[in-house]
DNA sequence: CCCTGATTCGC
DNA sequence: GCGAATCAGG
């Protein structure tokens, strides 16, 4: 079997769907893809969720191919209209891009991948390590942001920074959105970004904070003073 | 580019 | 029934 949607699993598709996580999160979670989601949501008949295209062809109820037609559907057809229109074809290519080779994708090398975490899906295997430079800074900049003047939050361990583990921006982002969602820990960044210490604060945040009472203290500032 | 959801259709 | 491939809008 392709894969077993017990009950259990549609269960919990259904309520991280109520939830409004778009489809592509509740994939991450369940550890299938955003369009098995999709798709089972559609067959379960689930309601829909706001779509950047759903309107189009739905919303315009007269004479229209009321279907958008996808690229089988197009090749068919114009295989009849090819025999029915008997030669000279007047439309050179609609908006295809002309026939790509496209090649074979899965390679036998596939199978010697690199372990993962089990857990996640192997997805993105080839751009899955090199962006990693603005991104775990950024975390940490993000939270000192709201306050400039006491920037430099946690102590500098000065920490020679060789082994970077390369955390997948994505990745990071993800977890830090489910930790949101499943329960608000403080997200003062501790340690150096990069380094195995890295970390954040964790405590529980001050109500409507993202950060510990602790922390807040230190993020949020008055601007008096500004002027002179 | 990234994201989003929707649809089709071979399996 | 399933979901990859594809489409299409932001």
């Amino acid at each position: 079997m392709a894969m077993e949607w017990t009950d259990e699993l549609i269960a919990r598709l259904k309520e991280l769907w109520e939830q409004g996580l778009s489809t592509a999160e509740i994939g991450r979670q369940l550890s299938i893809t955003k369009n098995a989601v999709v798709g089972k949501a559609h067959r379960l008949g689930l309601p829909p969720r706001p779509s950047p295209i759903r309107n189009k062809a739905a919303a315009e109820g007269s004479a229209k191919p009321a279907r958008t037609r996808t690229r089988k559907a197009e090749a068919t057809s114009e295989a009849v209209e090819e025999k029915a229109a008997s030669a000279a074809p007047a439309k050179p290519a609609e908006k295809k891009k002309a026939a790509a080779p496209k090649v074979v994708k899965v390679s036998p090398a596939a199978a010697e991948e690199p372990a993962k975490p089990a857990s996640v899906k192997a997805d993105r295997p080839a751009g899955a390590e090199k962006p990693a430079k603005a991104s775990a800074p950024k975390a940490a900049a993000a939270a000192p942001a709201e306050n400039p003047k006491a920037a430099e939050p946690a102590a500098r361990p000065a920490a020679p920074v060789a082994q970077r583990k390369v955390a997948p921006p994505r990745r990071v982002r993800d977890t830090i959105d489910r930790t949101l969602r499943q329960g608000p820990t403080c997200q003062w960044p501790l340690g150096d970004p990069g380094t195995p210490d890295f970390h954040f604060c964790g405590a529980t945040p001050l109500p409507g904070k993202p950060y510990c009472a602790e922390h807040a203290a230190i993020a949020y500032v008055k601007i008096r003073d500004r002027r002179h």
